[in-house]
DNA sequence: CTATACAACGCAACCGGTTGCGTAAACCGG
DNA sequence: CCGGTTTACGCAACCGGTTGCGTTGTATAG
């Protein structure tokens, strides 16, 4: 289909036709490998230059068996997640890391917990190595993985599996650091109202709550948590229970934006002042954040950090080189409206 | 790098061996091409499913250069853009619809302007098709990508050169709607507040705006277009001295819901009441639409429609055959609490 | 001064499909 | 029953790199 210009269609024959060598010699030279002396790769590297020759991937791939790509795996139909703007960040920085270090990226979507089919491609592409960003840390997909021996790099969960390597935000910091924020505003009768108990970020920013207020002691009145899906309606309803019982909590620290958001409009449904009344907080800082009434106090995760990361780790995992394989960044607390302006 | 278990390496010539035909007659079985015998076809078509044999792509692309391969360019770095939350739905579709038809799809970023690394790729990976989901309609690539041949669809912009597809939203029947939902609310002094000229989607918008607005004759008392960045703080500004101005409209048209947002700040700042005093209507449904006070009425594009459609186009294309290459999808009007109940 | 070790390369066989061409067998009409 | 087509298939040369091994020439050691 593509028509390539002709005289682009240089072929390494071409380049060793022009320096007088064979293709072998070439190749070495192209590869960095030993076994061709100084002047002749000299002259070899001043040919290619020149002519701007570029090796075929393909032709590479099909002798080498790797294809200078990574393959990303999103889960397909699954909205709710996908729709996360968090991809379209993690997925920038990703694809910067790798088109600088001369890598494409595949994209690649999982359908319905079948893993085959993505094994499959990651296989018979040659695939190099596999981002799983939105992947439980229980996906079937990982064991495949790891057995087909495919370099993996789990995003937003940790494992302790062999050969799997993972980045995350630190969530427990960060649910410790707004924990924390609520004390220093005042806040003695706190609430977490977190995601999903099978979310592992979930898990871990109930840690950091919970650190928190045991190390608070007596400045804290009283703590619970509560879960509740990813979904401001439910969120809206719990809250409304929360904020209408006994011992109505002054802060409310919140597992997600969206969570946040329902809290929030329960607060107002209920005459509640935000934050004067009931301090709360987000988590991931969503576009909408910035647009509530009043805006929205939450956590930033260093997505382009991550992305960067997640690549590197990819690489050194590829190359064999040691490497940290997990690895955990700090977030950033983002300041808004929904908390009190720091008091004393 | 990635193990292949031994015996799942079958190759056509093991095939070939066990159906004791010799490759190239497996090959014509495989690709449905004449000279196989009716016997002999369904013999190897046997021995192919028993074994599960899969044809290796590198192999195939190597020889034949195509590659069932999709790319998507987005611009790199140009966060503003990236970020749109358009492009994960836009992904999915795209992605669903390609590994429908057995296609894989390839990111791309396109580092400013540089058209030379993405054409690049496109012709040494082989990339049958090529999606610009953020191409101006003067990008450079475009025209390197159709002087290379490569079937090229572009989204949410329209050309009239020759050899590219395209498909968008029907922004000036939106806009048209929207007007008219002012209108009929009673809303007879009208400002579109706009986005930058330069966005063709904006133009539409533009005339889909003024269509109405002669349309209605005497049921519009004043009607006039601003433009501004898409830029809640800008478009804040810019509000700021059309609330306050003489003749202070009572319905304002906005290109987008960032613009939409900066508006209602306005609004609330000079003490108007949205939408009693000013209705205002947003572009996009992002996520904080539904999140504003009072959530906002917008409009949502087709995105999954819009990334069927354009994988589509491209396949169509692929395989020379005749199919729409100009396709307007309509939009859906999300009624919220930013515009009155219809009245009457 | 010869035997041995290297270094620098060429050769050719891969990698796993595709495809033009040649040939033998089956088929056709007369 | 024969010459001429057609059909079914094998052969081998691609596609464009990579790589093990063999050969040559030169430096080093003995």
């Amino acid at each position: 289909m593509i028509n390539v210009k002709k005289e682009g269609k240089l072929t390494i024959r071409d380049i060793a036709a022009l320096a007088g060598v064979s293709a072998g010699t070439v190749s070495r030279t192209m590869n960095g490998q030993a076994g061709v002396g100084q002047e002749t790769r000299l002259r070899i590297q001043q040919i290619i230059e020149e002519h701007r020759f570029q090796v075929d991937p393909t032709a590479r791939m099909l002798s080498t068996g790797r294809s200078q790509t990574l393959a990303v795996v999103f889960p397909l139909h699954a909205s709710e997640v996908v729709m996360h703007p968090i991809y379209p960040a993690l997925l920038g920085a990703l694809g910067d890391a790798a088109e600088r270090a001369g890598y494409d990226i595949l994209l690649l979507t999982q359908s319905a917990e079948k893993a085959a089919h993505v094994v499959d491609t990651v296989v018979r592409r040659r695939v190099d190595g596999v981002v799983l960003p939105a992947a439980g840390p229980r996906d079937p997909l990982i064991k495949e993985l790891t057995g087909i021996g495919a370099p993996t790099v789990l995003i937003g969960h940790r494992t302790n599996r062999e050969g799997v390597g993972w980045v995350d935000s630190d969530h427990d910091s960060a649910a410790h650091d707004l924990t924390r924020l609520m004390l220093d505003t005042g806040r003695r009768e706190l609430v977490l109202l977190n995601g999903p108990a099978h979310v592992s970020a979930c898990k871990l920013r109930s840690a950091g709550f919970w650190k928190c207020v045991k190390a608070a002691g007596d400045a804290v009145t009283s703590a619970r948590e509560v879960r509740v899906p990813f979904d401001t309606d439910a969120a809206t309803a719990e809250a409304l229970k929360i904020l209408s019982g006994p011992s109505r909590p002054t802060g409310v620290v919140c597992g997600s934006d969206t969570i946040a958001a329902g809290v929030m409009d329960a607060a107002h449904s209920l005459g509640l002042r935000v934050p004067d009344d009931v301090a709360v907080t987000g988590f991931d800082d969503r576009s909408f954040a910035a647009r509530t009434t009043p805006t929205l106090t939450t956590v930033r995760m260093p997505l382009d950090e991550i992305g960067r990361t997640a690549a590197q780790m990819l690489f050194a995992m590829i190359s064999g080189g040691p490497a940290p394989r997990k690895v955990i960044l700090s977030t950033e607390i983002i300041l808004r409206g929904s908390t009190p302006a720091r008091e004393l």
